[in-house]
DNA sequence: AGTCGAGTTCTTTTT
DNA sequence: GAACTCGACT
């Protein structure tokens, strides 16, 4: 209990400058954080500060980015207030309207056991919509594809202009193209909602549709939650913006923030919601908290060289300032190419190490995860061990989703989706035949009056199951029936180990020449899900955790090597940062200096160098080879238009050793 | 009509 | 290495 806490010293414990904001008096304040100052801890102080003062914790709502922000801060509130994380209501804006709309999206046609989806079954129903509604338009080549119709839409929602204007700004060469990506829109929607889905937009509308028609119950959340706080506020949306406005009626929210820090404007990010902030909250107070903790006066110096190059007038002026002592000032490092850029990484860590830092001090950046490809090769030719945060998250492995797939179905019967994930992995059963045959169970079950479950492992249906899969089919119909059963007495861990149990287990095998690795990942799942109450809050966070990367190894990598895109290094520090690639047409991308926002890109480098902490290396490689063609390259604009003063040139002759 | 297999192309960032 | 295309096969 908080009782067995001592008092928090705030004022031994934070600055001036976190004080202030800390212990800021009720009422609208933007927290303008810079790179380093202590952001995270100003926040979950805040939280502390608010605790302390008499304020509920279910009075709180915390809103992130990540779910590794959430869980972060939660954890440093507890550690310091004693109070249990789950005692508030923090997390990602998608896991808080997730929680809401279980509660209470019957209101507005939302059963309790809808399902998420993620990107690529959103895709996947998208795709059948536009062969309904126009089945000429994915045959025609001009057309877009449907990824990036999918794309498109959910842009536009996020900023909440209309979907038609939208595709009609993006192909205006598209006779009609608005009007059509309407209609499919219109299709999809119609197409979730019979079958009980939302994909992650939904999850943000919705909420906001719940609280337009039903203001008593958007007035519960409004009264309860006397403090909003929210993280990261320069990546928020449209969409989320309005979240916040909904919640916050009466202007009771703390916004922190960076405006340099914003690299998310290409998922809606919209750089208004913090350089507006004050118009939408007249009396918000703004605390600026610049002092850097984090790097060298050095690396600092050469940070705010970056934002001196932005266009004036699109920020707020800051700068930071420096308390740690004096380093090198940062290394720009001109490489023949990309594997002479491995090579000289491998060797400088070697010498790091001799020094006495440890791999996990080291982090190596980058713009795109295959531009990391010479280095793994090279680590793991030399044995180093590295953890790596990469694309293929944990959810995403095709076990994972074949499992989950079979749990969704049996507590949501009317998730075709589901159906067709794990149907399809029959032979000789593809989308149209896992579609036909959950047409003719649905007929069959409502003849019957069965059981939608108990139906699928009737003859009859067995009997419309291509040949070459009825055996099969026997084994999965009784698993799915048996979860479906299970679902009503047993806990989420129980229903996952009847899964891991059932059918699929003897299907891996079959099909998996590494069946016990994912054999060990569906285990592991299990002890997942004993963290869960219900079947539902866990099979929406398996989704919503998409991002919790291939963890389960977490523990003794911790004291290895980080290999991570600049995105995802995001509020992590490091003593020694490489950056690699840094050249015009890797970082930026060629993609970003042809059509897309180089002043993002830009803030992305300024992420990417306060990072470090001591020794910051800069790698240009010269040439880039593609295939069979060599092309050579420049170096990165962005450190071209800084003063060369600022950084030293390291000039490595290819045989000269470090 | 729909599924399967071979061959080809191209790699952003995340809830 | 995954995702997509295209032609062959049932």
């Amino acid at each position: 209990m908080a009782s067995d806490f001592s008092p928090i010293d705030f004022k031994e414990a934070l600055n001036q400058e976190q004080y202030d904001a800390v212990t800021a008096p009720e009422g609208p304040a933007l927290v303008l954080a810079g790179a380093g100052s202590g952001k995270t801890r100003t926040l979950t102080y805040r939280v502390a500060y608010l605790l302390s003062s008499g304020i509920q914790p279910n009075e709180i709502l915390l809103l992130t980015f990540t779910n590794k922000a959430a869980k972060e801060m939660l954890e440093r509130v507890e550690d310091l207030t004693g109070i249990p994380r789950h005692h508030l209501w923090g997390g990602t804006f998608h896991s808080i309207a997730q929680r809401i709309l279980r509660t209470h999206g019957e209101a507005i046609g939302l059963k309790k056991n809808y399902n998420i989806i993620d990107e690529s079954e959103a895709e996947d129903i998208l795709k059948s919509s536009i062969a309904v509604v126009d089945p000429k338009f994915i045959k025609t080549k001009d057309n877009p594809k449907p990824k990036v119709i999918a794309n498109l839409i959910s842009y536009a929602r996020n900023t909440r202009t209309e979907i038609s204007d939208e595709a009609a700004d993006r192909y205006p060469f598209i006779e009609g193209i608005g009007q059509k990506v309407e209609a499919f829109y219109k299709h999809y929607k119609k197409s979730k909602l019979s079958q009980q889905v939302t994909d992650y937009d939904d999850l943000l509308e919705l909420l906001l549709v719940l609280f337009k028609e039903n203001p008593e119950i958007a007035a519960i959340y409004q009264k309860r939650f006397k403090n909003i706080l929210v993280d990261e506020f320069q990546d928020t949306n449209q969409l989320q913006s309005d979240i916040v406005d909904s919640f916050a009626t009466a202007h009771q929210i703390m916004a922190v923030g960076d405006d340099a820090q914003c690299i998310y404007t290409w998922r809606g990010a919209n750089y208004e919601n913090i350089m507006g902030f004050t118009d939408r909250h007249p009396n918000a107070v703004i605390h600026k908290i610049e002092t850097n903790y984090r790097s060298t006066p050095e690396i600092l110096d050469f940070s705010n060289a970056i934002l001196k190059a932005q266009p004036s007038g699109l920020h707020f002026s800051k700068e930071l300032k420096a308390v740690k002592p004096s380093g090198e000032p940062p290394y720009f490092v001109p490489v023949m190419d990309t594997r002479n850029q491995a090579q000289f990484i491998l060797k400088r860590i070697q010498g790091l190490i001799d020094e006495g830092f440890n791999y996990s001090d080291i982090a190596i950046l980058y713009r795109a995860h295959y531009h990391s490809m010479d280095i793994q090769m090279e680590l793991s030719r030399q044995n180093i061990e590295y953890q790596i945060t990469s694309g293929v998250r944990f959810f995403e492995q095709a076990h994972i989703r074949d499992l989950t797939a079979q749990v969704r179905f049996a507590s949501n019967p009317s998730d075709i989706t589901a159906f067709k994930r794990f149907t399809g992995l029959l032979p000789r059963i593809g989308p149209k035949t896992s579609e036909n045959l959950h047409k003719f169970t649905r007929t069959y079950a409502e003849k019957n009056t069965l059981n939608f479950c108990d139906a699928l492992r009737s003859e009859v249906v067995l009997k419309k199951v291509p040949k070459d899969a009825q055996e099969e089919w026997e084994s999965l119909s009784e698993t799915i029936y048996e979860l479906n059963q299970a679902l009503e007495t047993e806990k989420p861990d129980a229903i996952i180990r009847l899964a891991v149990d059932g059918w699929y287990s003897s299907f891996i095998r079959e099909i998996y020449p590494n069946w016990t690795d994912r054999e060990e990942d569906l285990i592991s799942l299990i002890g997942f899900a004993s963290r869960f109450d219900t079947i539902e809050e866990l099979l929406a966070q398996l989704i919503l955790l998409a991002s919790e990367t291939t963890e389960r190894t977490g523990e003794e990598r911790k004291h290895c090597l980080r290999l991570t895109t600049v995105h995802q290094a995001k509020g992590l520090e490091f003593p020694i940062v490489f950056i690699i690639g840094l050249a015009d047409g890797l970082f930026p991308l060629k993609r970003t200096i042809d059509d897309g926002d180089i002043e993002e890109a830009r803030r992305l480098f300024y992420v990417a160098c306060t990072r470090a902490q001591k020794e910051l290396y800069l790698c240009y490689p010269m040439l880039n080879q593609q295939g069979n063609n060599i092309m050579r390259l420049n170096p990165s604009r962005f450190i071209q238009e800084i003063d060369p003063s600022l950084f030293q040139t390291l000039k490595i002759a290819p045989n000269r050793a470090w």
